[in-house]
DNA sequence: ATGAAAGCGCTAACAC
DNA sequence: GTGTTAGCGCTTTCAT
C-alpha cells in the first residue's frame, strides 16, 4: 500500500476540472471566486478521501514564504533556553509556524553558518541569542527587512528590536535581598565577558555594593575557559582567599559549578553562606538548602517575542513594527540567603 | 541596499551563458561535464562575488529532498532529551542536514499534527519517541518508505529501526547496588503507563527484589495527574506507610518531586534512605547528598540513532537498512545509595 | 463559474 | 563544451 503523494493536477483529472478551480477550493476561495457549491464539495471531498496533503515546499516556492521561524540560542540544552523553546514552539505551531532551533555556542562562524543556510531556505524570521561578533550579519538581515528579533543581549549600536530583562536592576535588587539579611563580604562570581547582560549584571552588583559601602569582590572567570576543573581551582581559591560570608553567581552555570566546589571543599559552608543564582532551575528548590534565584520571566519572553516577530512578519516592509522591550526578573527567596534560619 | 536575491538565472543572463552550465557548475559538475576552465572560473567568481545563495526550497522541489531531519520527543525542555538534542544537532549539521526539534508531550493527537505537518513538508527523516498510540502512523510512515527511527521507547508489534536501551536490566542492577548496600525495604516510585521503558523499568526492580527474596513496594502514581500537589501527597503518604529505607525513582521527574517531599516532610531522611534515580542530571551530584543515578549513554544514542537514519537515508528503499539497537545504560554510584558514609 | 497558462528557482535529460 | 527545455507542485492573472 504504497500510497504515493497526491497532487492538486491528480485531483483536477479525477474530478474532470481545471487545477485553478482545485486550487481555489482548496484555499478557501470558492465563495470569493464563486465556484459553484457542487464543485465546491466534490472537490472538498475527494480531496479528504484521497488524504490530500498540499505541498508546502511548492507553496513555499511559489509565495516565498516558508512559515518556518528559526529561534537561534546559545545552547539548547540549557534549562533557561530549552524552557524557553517549549514555550515559543507552542505559541508558534498555534499560529501556523514552524520553529527550528538550533545552537550557536556563542560562537560567530556558527552564528554565521547557521544564518546563511536559513537565508538559503528563505526562512521567515530569526530569533536570535547573538554571539559577539554578528553585529554585522545581523545588521544586514535587518536592511534586507527580515524580521528579526534579539533577546537575552542585544547590540546597543544597531537598530533592532528585541526583547531582554533588566540584569542590572534584577542584580542589583538581590544583592541588597542579601545586604538586607546582613551579610557583609558579599561576592560575585561572573564571566569575563563584555556581553551586555553579563556587563549589565556585574554593573546592578557593583552598584549595589557601593549604595551599602561594602567592598567589591570580583571574580571573573575566562570565558573561554572549557577546562572545569580549573575553574573549580579558581573558584575555590576565591572562596578561600576573600573570606566571603556569601556569593552572588551571575550564571546557571557557574552557580553549578560552584555549589559542587562548595560541596567537596567547603561542606560546613553550605548552611552558613549565602548565596543566590541567577536564572532558576526546577533542582534549586529541592536543593539543601533551597537556593534563592533571580528568576527570569520565561513565558513572557516567548511571548513578547513571538508577538513581536508575528507583528514584524504581518506588517510589510513599509511600515517597520518597533519593539525594544526590557522585562523585569524577579528574585525568588529560597533558603540560601537567610542566615540564622532553619534551613532543612 | 536593497540586495535582492539572485538567482541562477541572473547569473546566466549576466555571463552570457545558459543556466545549464551556471547550475553545472555551482554544482561541481563542471569536470564531469567538461564544462572549459575558464568558463567555470568565471561563474564561480560572479556566484562568489555577488554572494549567490541557491533557493534551496525550489532545489528539494526538483530533487525532492529537504535535508531536513525532524526529532519529535516528549518534551525538548526535559534534561535528556535536550542534551541530547545538542548532539544530534551537531551531528546532522556536519553531515549537511537540518534538524527540527518538537515535543508531542506524548500526546497522540500532538504526534499525529506533527507527523502530518511535516509531512506536508517533504522532510526526509524521523527520530521519534512515540506517544502510546500512534502506532498506525508509525506503521503508515514506515510503509512508506519514509527513515524512521524510534528511540526511548518501541513499539514490539511493529517492524522498525530504533534505539533503546536495556531498563530492566539497568534497574536490576542497580536495584541490586541497593541491596548490596544492605538496604532491606526498598520502594520503587514510577508512573502507571504501559509504556515499554516504564514497564521493563518496573520489571529490573520487581526482579531484584525477588531474587533476593525482598519485599516489593511499588508505588504507581497516575499518568495523567498534572497536579503536582496531588503526586506529592501521594509520595509522602506511601514513604510514611511502608516504612522503606531506600527508594528508587523510576523517572527523573519523579526524583524531584520525592527530593521535595523529603525535604518538605521528612528533612532528617535524606542523609539516611538509599536514593536511586533513574537519568541523571548536572544537579545530581552537587546535591546533598550527591544522587546515585542510572545513567543513559546520551552521546552513544545519538550517534547511533544519526548512524541509523543517515544510513537509511542513503540506502534507497530496496535494500531497507536494519538496525536494532539495545544500548546498556551505567550506574553512576554516589553518597545517596550508601549508607554509614560520610555523606556531605 | 471555470480553465489555460505563466512562472517561482532549480535540475538534468537531451540536443547540437 | 554549451544551450534548450520540461517539469517539480503550486498560485494567480487573465481569458472565456
Amino acid at each position: 500500500m504504497k500510497n504515493k503523494r497526491h497532487s492538486i493536477k491528480d485531483i483536477a483529472a479525477a474530478l474532470n476540472v481545471s487545477v485553478t478551480t482545485v486550487s481555489f477550493v482548496l484555499n478557501g476561495k470558492a465563495r470569493e471566486k464563486r465556484i459553484s457549491e457542487e464543485v465546491t464539495k466534490k472537490v472538498l471531498d475527494y480531496a479528504k478521501s484521497i488524504n490530500y496533503k498540499p505541498n508546502q515546499l511548492a507553496q513555499s516556492l511559489r509565495t516565498g514564504r516558508s512559515k518556518i521561524i528559526v529561534v537561534m540560542v546559545e545552547d539548547i540544552s540549557n534549562y533557561f533556553f530549552s524552557k524557553l523553546a517549549r514555550i515559543i514552539e507552542d505559541i508558534a505551531y498555534d499560529k501556523g509556524y514552524k520553529v527550528l532551533f538550533c545552537s550557536n555556542e556563542n560562537k560567530d562562524e556558527r552564528s554565521r553558518d547557521l544564518i546563511n543556510l536559513f537565508r538559503e531556505r528563505q526562512v521567515d524570521a530569526y530569533v536570535i541569542v547573538p554571539s559577539p561578533g554578528i553585529q554585522q550579519d545581523i545588521a544586514e538581515l535587518v536592511s534586507d527587512d527580515i524580521p528579526v528579533v534579539l533577546f537575552d543581549r542585544y547590540f546597543p549600536e544597531i537598530e533592532t528590536n528585541y526583547v531582554i530583562i533588566d540584569n542590572s536592576e534584577a542584580v542589583h535588587k538581590a544583592s541588597q535581598h542579601l545586604v538586607d539579611n546582613s551579610y557583609k563580604n558579599i561576592g560575585f562570581i561572573t564571566i569575563s565577558s563584555s556581553q551586555t547582560q553579563m556587563e549589565a549584571r556585574q554593573r546592578g552588583y557593583r552598584e549595589a555594593m557601593q549604595a551599602n559601602n561594602l567592598k567589591e569582590f570580583v571574580l571573573e572567570v575566562p570565558f573561554y575557559e572549557k577546562n572545569i576543573e580549573k575553574v573549580k581551582e579558581l573558584i575555590k581559591e576565591y572562596i578561600a582567599a576573600q573570606g566571603l560570608d556569601a556569593i552572588f553567581f551571575a550564571t546557571n552555570y557557574l552557580t553549578q559549578i560552584g555549589l559542587e566546589v562548595i560541596r567537596e571543599s567547603y561542606p560546613e559552608k553550605i548552611n552558613e553562606m549565602g548565596i543566590i543564582t541567577f536564572d532558576d532551575n526546577d533542582l534549586f528548590k529541592i536543593y539543601f538548602p533551597p537556593i534563592t534565584a533571580v528568576s527570569q520571566p520565561l513565558e513572557e519572553i516567548g511571548e513578547e517575542l513571538m508577538t513581536t516577530v508575528l507583528k514584524m512578519l504581518k506588517n510589510a516592509s513599509d511600515k517597520p513594527y518597533k519593539n525594544q522591550k526590557i522585562l523585569s526578573a524577579s528574585l525568588i527567596e529560597r533558603n540560601s540567603s537567610f542566615p540564622n534560619k532553619s534551613r532543612a
